[in-house]
RNA sequence: GGCCCCAUCGUCUAGCGGUUAGGAUCCCAGGUUUUCAUCCUGGUUACAGGGGUUCGAAUCCCCUUGGGGUCACCA
């Protein structure tokens, strides 16, 4: 059974990026009727912060990825990670070291120096002498000292790192007893039973790192995905700055949380020439094997076409709140977003309070004053709409836009609108009378 | 800077040794709508560069260039 997981940090909102992730994770484990787990990923207990755990866990609503069991919470697992440390410290593979945050700050700073990378000497790696006073250690690791480590990568290939140049002896737990992320990773997957992560390539370098804990503590190694990473316009990586990253910003903008994850998906994944695609079809289509290596460059004209089909897809009903499923209907064809269908009902549904200064310029002058006026007489006598504007258009010789622009004007307030005739149905012959008087009498 | 990853239209992508390099989006033009949008038709635009391998390279290898990521007692 396939077991993948989402783990956030909470450090705010739940950003597209890692929706893109949680969902190629979400997909790849219910696809087969594996199980998707969420994780939050906070055992620095200075970064802990409840409301960005709730802000993520509301937006994982909104777009209907639900965790298929209770969320895992690292700040609450202290006691399982301490287990851990103190197995790997008593069978020697991990160990004590006493050296300060300055020292460390100092020995980095000689061997940039000197050219080299700053790394971990290992000086306590064998320490057996008392411990120097007033010193809370930190627990390193015992990492490889030569050699390769191997990640393969079901997307990228094989990689080959080479100890010398990647790895020293990293801390897993801190002065304070917290442990570390590369561990914790490794301890939680194991413990949860994930056996395929699926992840940004942002942590493709922290792999080795995860292996070293993995095989230390004797744990199967999972199977990687490390996918590329979503780029703004200008090619670099997506920064607030580059409008909406919030996951929740999509849902005030009026985007469906179905298109979102459509175009997120589409992002480094392609089935044919297949572009809308259902929740269902994107479990039944999903192959995360098949996912690009390169990065994406995130696009919102394609968003907003991918959420303008959807918006097209959907059964009228679902549009209610909007109002008269009539006007829905009219309108919808002209939308991207819930926002612009919302703007253009209204501008049907209520009176227009100002008027397009160039649609007036242009298509209400003198002839089609007269016209309308004659055609407001028509109804007015009980004439019904739709043929009270044929015969003035009739009786008057001219085509039908001298009359259909004026009214469209004293309907809408500009020269746009769906067809006339219909808008005209809906709003019923006495709406139609005030508004054309109104128009008439500004 | 070290290490790692990546490289087809502006953008998302198809292609996995032999194709007129396909689709989508965007943009432009035409048609439909006597409006706008939708819709339909058509069009512009791409294999980063250089070496190999091969009868044949967008596809395989190498180098260069460019872009990205990562180098914490953050995750």
């Amino acid at each position: 059974m396939v077991v993948t997981r989402f783990a956030p940090s909470p450090t705010g909102y739940l950003h597209i990026g890692g929706l893109r992730t949680a969902l190629l994770n979400y997909l790849h484990a219910r696809k087969s009727g594996g199980k998707f787990l969420l994780r939050v990923e906070d055992t620095d207990r200075s970064r802990h912060n409840e409301e960005a755990v709730k802000a993520i866990l509301d937006a994982f609503e909104w777009v209907g990825l639900q965790s298929d069991d209770e969320v895992v919470r690292q700040s609450e697992r202290d006691d399982i990670y301490r287990k851990y440390i103190d197995e790997l410290l008593e069978s020697g593979k991990a160990y004590r070291c006493y050296m300060t945050p300055a020292e460390l700050e100092e020995l980095r700073e000689e061997q940039k120096n000197r050219g080299e990378r700053p790394r971990y000497d290992g000086r306590y790696r064998d320490f057996n002498g008392t411990p120097p006073e007033g010193i809370t250690p930190v627990i390193r690791i015992k990492a490889p000292t030569e050699g390769s480590i191997f990640v393969y990568d079901k997307i990228k290939g094989d990689i080959e790192f080479r100890v010398e140049d990647t790895l020293d002896d990293f801390i897993i737990a801190r002065a304070d007893g917290t442990p570390t992320y590369n561990f914790v990773v490794a301890v939680d997957d194991h413990l949860m039973g994930v056996n395929e992560v699926i992840r940004g390539d942002d942590h493709l370098s922290n792999t080795p790192k995860q292996i070293v804990i993995y095989e230390a503590l004797n744990f199967p190694i999972p199977n990687f995905y490390h996918v590329p990473m979503i780029h703004n316009e200008q090619g670099r990586k997506l920064s607030k700055r580059d409008g909406a990253t919030d996951v929740m910003e999509y849902k005030r903008l009026g985007y469906f949380p179905e298109a979102l994850l459509n175009f997120l998906l589409r992002l480094g994944w392609s089935h044919g020439d297949k572009e809308i695609f259902s929740m269902a079809e994107m479990l039944e289509l999903f192959d995360p094997s098949t996912i690009s290596k390169s990065a994406s460059i995130y696009s919102k004209e394609k968003l907003d076409w991918v959420n303008s089909e959807h918006l097209k897809l959907k059964p009228l009903e679902e549009f209610s709140q909007f109002g008269n499923l009539e006007i829905v209907a009219l309108v919808r064809d002209r939308c991207n977003t819930l926002l612009d269908l919302e703007r253009e009902v209204n501008k049907i549904s209520e009176k227009p309070v100002e008027y397009d200064s160039k649609s007036l310029k242009k298509h209400f002058k003198e002839t089609n004053q007269k016209l309308l006026t004659e055609f407001l007489e028509e109804i007015q006598s009980g004439e019904n709409l739709e043929s009270s504007f044929q015969k003035v258009l009739d009786s008057n010789g001219v085509g039908m836009a001298k009359l259909a622009q004026p009214i469209r004007i004293a309907l809408v307030g500009t020269a746009q609108s769906p067809s006339v005739i219909d808008v005209m149905k809906i709003l019923g012959v006495d709406e139609v009378i005030e508004r054309v008087e109104a128009l008439l009498k500004r």
